[in-house]
DNA sequence: TTATATTTTCAAAAATTATTGAAAATATAA
DNA sequence: TTATATTTTCAATAATTTTTGAAAATATAA
């Protein structure tokens, strides 16, 4: 396979993935287009790539930073902003969850706790307070579990469990 | 909290999670309702409390069914289809993660294979085909450890891990 | 068998989400 | 300072996804 095609088939898979799991399907592209390419590249050479407009390019670039997956990178001599992706793929998996843990796992245990506090005495709504107590519970192990990772340094997948068990 | 409040919350809460997470939403809400309540529920049932259409109902409770998370039950004496919720998380949690893997995580691994035989002989090559196999490296141990929770019985979480490390 | 209840399908409509592109804002150079 | 390059914004448009609802298909009862 040469070069140019694999680029095109990892940008496209990279883009299918994000989709599938609730990423918009450009931001996915281009942290893949990113992520192919050894040098950074400018909001230009993006559009170029990939086909899109200069709005749809900053935009998801901006994102992108947001998540910390793409930092910016000054080229000497030139005007123009570079941008270059995190390689490390520990480095990438550590800062996706870590947004996702703080945008979504917190948020949700905060919203499950509100839920407990049904008082009604109906074998319906113990029942419920069940369920939700279990998901609670489910979803605090995964975010402890996300939380010893990012503290974690070299073999997280090591650290973390061994902490989420004692 | 009053139980009905926290119905409505929970469907708009696991709805929202569902968006972030690549779900329909509607999905989501309906998976929800469907948790909640202790008593199996009819399409009509599920229309009503969601305000949404038969074609939309009758679509996602398929889907549901298609990832094992919701049950036909027949209710003696009645033509009508009743649906119930798999309400064990820990038996939600390895379905979805099995219909994942299966749908996701293994064509992701065929097609990194693809891309690892770039055989240009550029640095830019090399870097690209060192990425893309860090990626599936990664992808390579989410997949094992998937597979021995979906083996693994009660206590899976510790079983997948250590399976993982040795 | 025929009548009735229930489920499924799917083309059209609605809602949502993503994208464009040009103007405005900002930054740098002269 | 003014001129020019670059980035950002955002209203309008386009694309995509979701939903509707009624007709067709299917299942059950009489």
């Amino acid at each position: 396979m040469k070069l140019a095609e694999a680029k095109k088939q990892f940008v496209q898979t990279w883009a299918r993935l994000g989709a599938e799991w609730g990423i918009n399907r450009t931001m996915a592209q281009v942290h893949a287009l990113l992520l192919a390419t050894e040098k950074p590249l400018s909001t230009d050479e993006v559009m170029e790539e990939l086909s899109i407009s200069r709005g749809n390019a900053n935009m998801n670039l901006r994102e992108l930073m947001n998540w910390n997956l793409v930092y910016r990178e000054l080229v000497p001599g030139e005007r123009k902003e570079y941008f270059r992706a995190e390689k490390d793929i520990w480095e990438v998996a550590k800062r996706i969850s870590r947004e996702r843990k703080r945008r979504e796992i917190e948020p949700l245990l905060r919203e499950l706790s509100q839920m407990e506090t049904v008082t009604d005495d109906s074998t319906e709504a113990k029942q419920f307070v069940k369920t939700v107590k279990d998901i609670h519970e489910f979803a605090g192990k995964i975010d402890k579990s996300v939380e010893t990772m990012l503290k974690a340094d070299e073999n997280w997948f090591f650290g973390a469990i061994l902490k989420l068990l004692r």
